[in-house]
DNA sequence: TCCGGTCTGTGGACGCTGTCTACGACCCGA
DNA sequence: TCGGGTCGTAGACAGCGTCCACAGACCGGA
């Protein structure tokens, strides 16, 4: 009632291609126990590796169980189906997310003065959350670009080593911004959703949209007239 | 080299499901003679309206044939294969967006004050940029979710009626606000990006990101936020 | 120590997909 | 009238997600 033909398709035979990567053994090296201990992990793992050089669209499902060197089927006794395994991956991407705005965050220079500090933080984020885009195009494209329809969305998922996930960080600058009086309280609330539409848009654009392919220094003033909009905005 | 696995798959099998819409005569009745006349054409209206529904992943190469009343393959007499016919629809899709933009545009009430009406101009794209990807996530997802890599962009495609592109379309209103003098000359140049990125980045969110099924009281305060802060901090 | 149950991985099916190819119907100009 | 080019047909093929019957491996109780 609700799809009505298979909202699923694509793939389907498709010429030669080069032999798939390493078509025996693979993952680790070939296993010689017949269970494999750790194959859920492994799997992840796996669909990792093919969604950063693919992104979403290139987590399937017989090329990642060759890939842990196990049966077509195997993944089946750890995930569902498909979608569930990429939901996985897709977590694991948001997290890889959310560590590297940590990381950038982490590694701005102390300052005195804590106001400029608090804008720095959010200028940081933003910045990391564009250049993830662009360094790992398949990883973000994983992270957002899942068919999600019914996604569940669990609480503490995709999360940085803090355990915050890429909103609750943003929500934290916007949170020092009122606390050093850098923005007046009464504009806090839903305020995240400014800054995150126009990072998330630009990196959207770049990534696979009408703006891909752009040239870094044009890219530098893209992203330089984005993030100033958005605090000049805020 | 590039595509080690090929980056295409998702399909594949899948348990009964309920008979295809229309097995048998779609698209329009059953034809008659043997050459169909306007096959070319015919594929693309059934590939966006297999689009509207399920997003550009819906059109699947057979079940366009299918609707069109033509065996599985005819479509490679016009398209050399799926991603050709996949362009031509997400061409018509953004078409539609830049048509809705125009329409919206159109609607304006006129105005003695000529600043006022490039502001409100200006909110206008951004409102039936939104409210288009609201009401047709199908499309809105085929106009700017395709995979593309080497999609050829040609000049005067995914144009309205007034033969401009949905960017076509915030540049000019981006000069009518310099014309008018609302916004200094010397911050015009690269001066789309801001707006189309956070008009952008909020539809991707609200129509396949975190934000899907956002309700409207909340919805109408995101829109408010976002393009508050673009005009605020153009 | 053996024995049965439960995980977990195997391998073969099925129907779907995109694509290729040989073929056949039609249209049109010579 | 005929012959070539255009356009639709039908059957194949490999790869996909998924299901199923089966088998190896582990574990607790006798």
């Amino acid at each position: 009632m609700d799809a009505v033909y298979d909202p699923r398709r694509e793939g389907g035979g498709r010429p030669p291609l080069e032999p798939q990567v390493t078509p025996t053994l693979s993952g680790k090296e070939r296993r010689d126990t017949y269970h494999h201990g750790n194959l859920r992990e492994e799997l992840i793992a796996a669909g990792m590796r093919l969604a950063q050089v693919g992104g979403p669209e290139a987590v399937v499902l017989r090329e990642v169980n060759r890939a842990a060197g196990v049966s077509h089927s195997a993944a089946y006794r750890h995930f569902p189906d498909r979608d569930s395994l990429l939901w996985a991956v897709c977590e694991r991407a948001m997290s890889e997310l959310a560590r590297r705005m940590e990381k950038r965050m982490a590694e701005l220079p102390p300052r005195r003065d804590r106001k400029r500090h608090a804008w720095e933080a959010l200028e940081a984020t933003g910045q990391a959350y564009i250049e993830f885009a662009l360094a790992e195009p398949g990883w973000f494209r994983t992270a957002f670009g899942v068919p999600l329809e019914l996604r569940p969305i669990a609480p503490g998922e995709g999360s940085g080593d803090s355990g915050l996930d890429p909103f609750q960080l943003l929500a934290g600058c916007l949170d020092e911004l009122v606390a050093t009086g850098a923005l007046p309280s009464e504009r806090r609330r839903g305020a995240e959703i400014g800054p995150w539409a126009a990072v998330h848009g630009l990196a959207t654009l770049l990534v696979d949209g009408p703006l891909r392919g752009t040239g870094p220094k044009e890219l530098a003033l893209q992203v330089r007239t984005v993030l100033g909009m958005v605090m000049h905005g805020l």
